[in-house]
RNA sequence: UGCCUCGUGGUGUAAUGGUAGCACGAGAGAUUCUGGAUCUCUUUGCCAAGGUUCGAGUCCUUGCGAGGCAGCCA
């Protein structure tokens, strides 16, 4: 794939952005990345964190990380952390410097460090933003509404609204007198009426083909405590008018949202408008949210598959989460290599996972380092070769990367090998080991299998073989060709590791499109495995990514403790040898 | 139903009135001490019909199809 970029990418948004600059409209672009704190951030936000904080990076400008918590009901500040903590794992090193940093005057910092990585967020200048730190502006600015006939205190029930919004009729109270309004709202602040019985309403056109221009609510009575400002406030703002606001107080330039918001615009504009302010305002720009194959992207859906327990939490690395992602072993610049090869559109796709698989290949295949791991045991014993011995045989870490430099591995009599690699009566083309055949083993001898052991159920349990011991690797012999190549381990040396394969979650390509997403979860979405390692790997970090060799790509999963090694499956190599033996 | 938006190979995208490219996927071959990687090559596309123009994927009209909205959610 195509390496990250040293062009930027350009898009329908790129290139306003860019005649605003050009036509001097604005000196100083200013994004912003508002998610609302209800669940933690997937993939389809890295596609809006790296739009907006990549536009901030390429024209010189900000982006501000901004909670959009105006309903206490549905926020937690469990969420505005692992938000914060996905967003700096994300643009760290990319685009951190286009954080905006003014968010530290809000407060200190109360955000943890990442258990799984050790990566700490606690910096003050990593403080995200808060709709919720704009009340009181935003309260204000609905009083002036009021002040000029634009906005009235509706008296009508949440049904009643509705119907009357449905058929275009007016509210009884929509000419209610401004003074009268005025008295009502700040006691609807003030906390005199129960929840629902009052409402704020934008004065604009009930007849308007156009929804939410039919004298949309601005705001609502919550008696809640709201996860930031405590009990400070019992009246909460709606979305349409603390956005707009939230972005013209941060002198947001271009407020990029996906497309569900492309009828709101409309009401976007006229807030602005009818409160006259005398600052530039933010023009709203509408995207495609990521769809992607086998999997579903919806927080409620994923919050339903945490809350039911049909996955291990909101790391599970089967989730499209950022963090299942994370803890799966994807990287960071995986994430933003991806988000820059899907483009930005207004038409509403399905991206195929394999696109995002594909990402993850191209960077580890230049990145990991090689190591070798047996999956499934099968006992092998070199009968030619003495009892007791060892020896250490050379190999390479990456033949992608010279720099990565070489390693020893342990060789002895009885070795494993992966199951698969053996077959007692093998199709066509198949060029493992097979009874009477030749095969080598990896950096070291070409062996041939002499004899099949079985137990009593005829399962094949062990097998003999004898090395062409001219043939070790470099060796005199080492030319001599055979058709296959498997990876081994010596017996005595190796290393038991858990594994932890995961396959997708949902075994059709559009859980979303039919009826009960839940009834096509993949059973076989997670397997887990002992084993046999390389002793190398024993010391394995983190931070770094594992080949093992014509296998997969392995990464440590945290859960892991000094002598008890977890490894995360986060992608399969390409296999085209599944692929031939499906056909026969 | 009303309103808004969008239709380019199987999928994701490019083109800014001037040769329809790229990537993913799929297929074939070469190469390989990873059936990986790499390298060749192949395949498939402008939703439809009119119109404007020397010239239309691009502009206009109509039709068809898809998505979104119609919460005191965001």
């Amino acid at each position: 794939m195509p390496l990250p970029p040293n062009e930027p990418p350009s898009d329908f948004i790129r290139d306003i952005v860019a005649d605003d600059v050009r036509s001097g409209k604005h000196t100083k672009i200013h994004t912003r990345f508002p998610p609302e704190p209800n669940g933690y951030l997937h993939i389809g936000h890295t596609k809006a964190i790296c739009l907006n904080f990549g536009i901030a990076h390429e024209f010189g400008g900000l982006c501000n990380v901004r909670m959009d918590d105006t309903n206490p009901a549905k926020e937690e500040v469990e969420y505005v952390n692992s938000i914060m903590a996905d967003v700096h794992w994300l643009i760290d090193g990319w685009a951190d410097k286009n954080l905006n940093p003014k968010a530290a005057l809000d407060q200190p910092s109360t955000i943890p460090p990442l258990p799984w990585t050790g990566y700490a967020v606690a910096s003050i200048d990593h403080q995200p933003f808060f709709a919720s730190n704009y009340f009181e502006p935003i309260y204000q600015y609905a009083v002036q509404l009021v002040r000029s006939g634009k906005a009235y205190v509706c008296d009508m029930t949440p049904e009643e609204t509705d119907e009357y919004r449905r058929i275009g009729r007016e509210s009884p109270f929509r000419e209610r007198e401004v003074a009268e309004n005025l008295d009502l709202l700040a006691r609807m602040k003030a906390g005199e009426f129960s929840d629902g019985a009052r409402t704020l309403r934008a004065k604009i056109d009930m007849q308007s083909p156009n929804m939410w221009l039919r004298d949309p609510v601005l705001y609502r009575i919550r008696h809640a405590t709201h996860h930031h400002t405590g009990d400070a406030w019992c009246i909460y703002p709606l979305y349409d008018f603390a956005h707009c606001l939230s972005d013209y107080l941060e002198g947001i330039t271009h407020s990029l949202c996906t497309l569900e918001f492309e009828v709101h615009r409309p009401l976007y504009d006229w807030i602005l408008e009818a409160l006259e302010l005398p600052d530039s305002r933010p023009k709203q720009i509408e995207f495609a949210r990521l769809n992607l194959t086998y999997t579903v992207m919806s927080k409620r859906k994923l919050k339903q598959l945490v809350d039911e327990g049909l996955v291990r939490g909101w790391d599970d690395p089967r989730l499209p989460t950022i963090s299942g992602m994370r803890r799966r072993g994807v990287t960071a610049s995986v994430l933003r290599a991806f988000s820059y090869h899907i483009g930005i559109t207004k038409y509403p796709s399905l991206t195929e996972v394999d696109a995002l698989e594909h990402a993850i290949r191209a960077e580890f295949n230049r990145s990991a380092l090689r190591r070798l791991a047996v999956l499934r045991p099968l006992k092998v014993v070199i009968t030619n070769y003495p009892e007791g011995e060892m020896e250490e045989l050379d190999a390479i870490n990456n033949p992608e990367d010279p720099s990565a430099g070489s390693r020893k591995i342990p060789f002895s009599r009885e070795l494993f090998i992966e199951s698969a690699d053996f077959m007692e009566t093998p199709p066509p083309k198949y060029f493992r080991l097979k009874p009477g055949g030749e095969v080598r083993l990896k950096y070291g001898y070409i062996i041939k299998c002499d004899e099949v052991v079985k137990n009593s159920l005829g399962e094949v349990i062990e097998l003999r073989c004898s090395a062409d011991l001219k043939s070790k690797s470099g060796g005199p012999n080492s030319q001599r060709k055979v058709k296959g190549t498997i990876h081994w381990v010596s017996a005595p040396h190796a290393l038991e590791a858990e594994v932890r394969l995961y396959d997708r979650l949902f075994t059709v390509p559009d859980p979303d499109a039919e009826g009960d997403f839940k009834a096509f979860i993949n059973p076989h979405s997670l397997e887990v495995l002992t084993a046999k390692c390389e002793p190398s790997l024993g010391d394995a970090k983190p931070e770094l990514r594992y080949q093992f060799e014509r296998l997969a790509y392995f990464s440590l999963d945290p859960d892991s403790r000094p002598n008890e090694v977890i490894f995360n499956r986060t992608i399969t190599l390409r296999d085209t040898w599944a692929k031939e033996a499906t056909k026969a």
